[in-house]
DNA sequence: TTTAGCACTCTCTATCGGTGAGTGCTATTA
DNA sequence: TAATAGCACTCACCGATAGAGAGTGCTAAA
């Protein structure tokens, strides 16, 4: 356990390496923070912080730089400590910049990554809510040709998605129309988590209940609906122009390859999933090899009513988490408002 | 004008600095290329090209780069003689990749990208067609709101376009069912320009001969099909790792922003518009500030019959355009052939 | 007209010492 | 006894310097 004093280094060494981006040596410490302590006092604390692996040295006779437990205690003590307000003007450059001209949930979304990018400098990412938890609002199904029908999902949110699906023979555009009805009728309202399941089991029991055309239209809606995974190409990435700063170029290459990769995607998801509000990740290397050295600060957004997606950034583990965590907290929150009053 | 000589010894130059990446002295040329020509010649003949702008001395005492204008001349005799052909397991690949189970034809747009980026590694990039140019093949309106409703524009090409249109009052889906099939019936089977043309023309002439509410939503589609721009949010890139080999690590944060923003896309389109085939522009920084030294090799898709868009790839001036013209070009095509056979 | 010879140029790389910020250890102090 | 001043030591960083190597233009000979 860190004592009183051990603590206040470690903070003071954490936030001058994020300010400065250098190995904080002593001298420099005391020279930045009147910690009312002799240069070889603090070396002693660093000799025990380092030990207990919370800094490290880069090489001999350098200063200190602090471990990914390092900042994970500094993260964890900007969060209890520190209400997340960010500055008036900040505020209001935020809700300008989203409340633009877009129409539609999904281009909100995209629109709330790009300027987080650029209020933060950062690499931003936006995900939308889970296709499972989604609200059903409208399906509709349109005839394209013989045996392929453009299938039309509307959620709650406003959030499209559609998708081509062969059909198993001819139907004509109102024998489409009447399974459409169905659904809506039946599954407005609810969560497409619950549309599957009530589907699937009375697909089982009383397949004889409905019309023939209503339930094979059904077991392709079913289908439909399981492979879920191509929403994650709605997922929108702003402001990779500021990656290149702090890492070497192979790293950014590693980076910009994970990015494009939806692997990448279902990992930061997975990572986020279940939390609520704000979350700090320190060290992303455990997730994806290419991310040493980085964090993600995000923020789920959307309310207990409506389905989460996440957003946040990504950057240098010493990233100015002070600034950062509100700003991220704050667009989460707009967008939640936003999405709500469409 | 150029001598034979003089030819074969900037194409030679030329291969060479593709090859190895580094200025070309007359004793590595004679090395490489068996010309029968003493080292004291060769340096005659460089000092003419120079003279005339075909190639450059990084600094005195270093050897030759082709400047632009030498590129183009290679470029140019590389088109006239060699027929544009790859090997057949190149081909083979490329097929294996671009049939894959997307199934709308975005996907394959975007697929194609990928494909292109990954075989060529340099930055690929997908243009879809012109809106205006494509054919209209199914509109319907989904009513959202009380002002909302979702239009949806289906193209020949199985191109999918959503907005939520507001409305000027209240529908019902039965309203908005028939002015969908007013244009249906009227104009499925023209392209978008001609729908515009035509719809201008009429709204203007005989404005009583419809119904009101047709008339209504026409006024609405009309303004909605005149705002295309945002088509280009389509356009799909892939392979950003691929860009920081060359070129030093500012450029590459400056060409990362340009991708994000549209206006480049537009000013591509722009340089692109009117080709057929294969086309090489070399020397990109005219067009984009940030991309001096490089260049792109594109191609445009789909036949006469149907609206054509644009892929190709982004590389540095100096990239292998020996391999990755043929590549671009069998990719276009295949291309051209998947979306023919949806 | 082509080529061999030659003096010269300039980048690139490796080496080397000085500088400075930092450390741990030890003896001293409050 | 915990904190501090003093001190010898370490090591990255920086600038200067020198040699190697590749290339050039010019001139005179073939």
């Amino acid at each position: 356990m860190l004592n009183e004093r051990q603590k206040k280094i470690l903070l003071a060494v954490t936030q001058s390496h994020i300010d400065l981006n250098i190995p904080i040596g002593s001298l420099l410490l005391i020279k930045r923070y009147p910690l009312n302590l002799s240069s070889a006092t603090i070396r002693n604390a660093m000799a025990s912080l380092e030990q207990m692996g919370y800094i490290t040295q880069p090489h001999t006779s350098a200063g200190r730089v602090p471990t990914e437990k390092g900042y994970k205690f500094y993260v964890n003590s900007l969060l209890e400590d520190h209400p997340l307000s960010i500055s008036d003007s900040m505020s209001y450059e935020l809700s300008l910049r989203l409340k633009s001209t877009e129409n539609d949930s999904n281009g909100v979304i995209k629109k709330a990554a790009k300027t987080l990018s650029l209020l933060s400098h950062n690499l931003a990412i936006a995900i939308p809510p889970k296709i499972e938890d989604m609200v059903l609002k409208h399906v509709k199904f349109i005839k394209y040709d013989k045996r392929k029908a453009l299938s039309m999902l509307i959620s709650d949110e406003g959030i499209v998605k559609n998708t081509f699906v062969e059909l198993d023979k001819s139907y004509t555009q109102q024998e489409l129309d009447k399974a459409a009805h169905y659904i809506n009728s039946n599954f407005a309202g609810k969560q497409i988590k619950d549309v599957k399941e009530i589907l699937s089991y009375q697909l089982i029991k009383d397949q004889e209940a409905y019309d023939r055309i209503v339930t094979s239209v059904l077991y392709l809606f079913n289908d439909y609906i399981i492979m879920d995974d191509d929403i994650l190409s709605l997922n929108s990435f702003s402001g990779t122009s500021y990656l290149p700063d702090l890492v070497d170029s192979q790293q950014v290459k590693d980076i910009l390859r994970a990015i494009e990769d939806k692997q990448f995607m279902l990992k930061l998801l997975n990572q986020l999933s279940g939390s609520k509000g704000i979350k700090v990740v320190v060290g992303l290397e455990s997730i994806i090899p290419a991310m040493s050295k980085m964090s993600m600060v995000a923020a789920t957004y959307n309310d207990d009513k409506r389905s989460g997606g996440a957003i946040g950034i990504i950057g240098p583990t010493c990233m100015n988490y002070k600034k950062l965590i509100p700003i991220v907290d704050h667009t989460a929150k707009a967008l939640t408002r936003i999405l709500s009053e469409n």
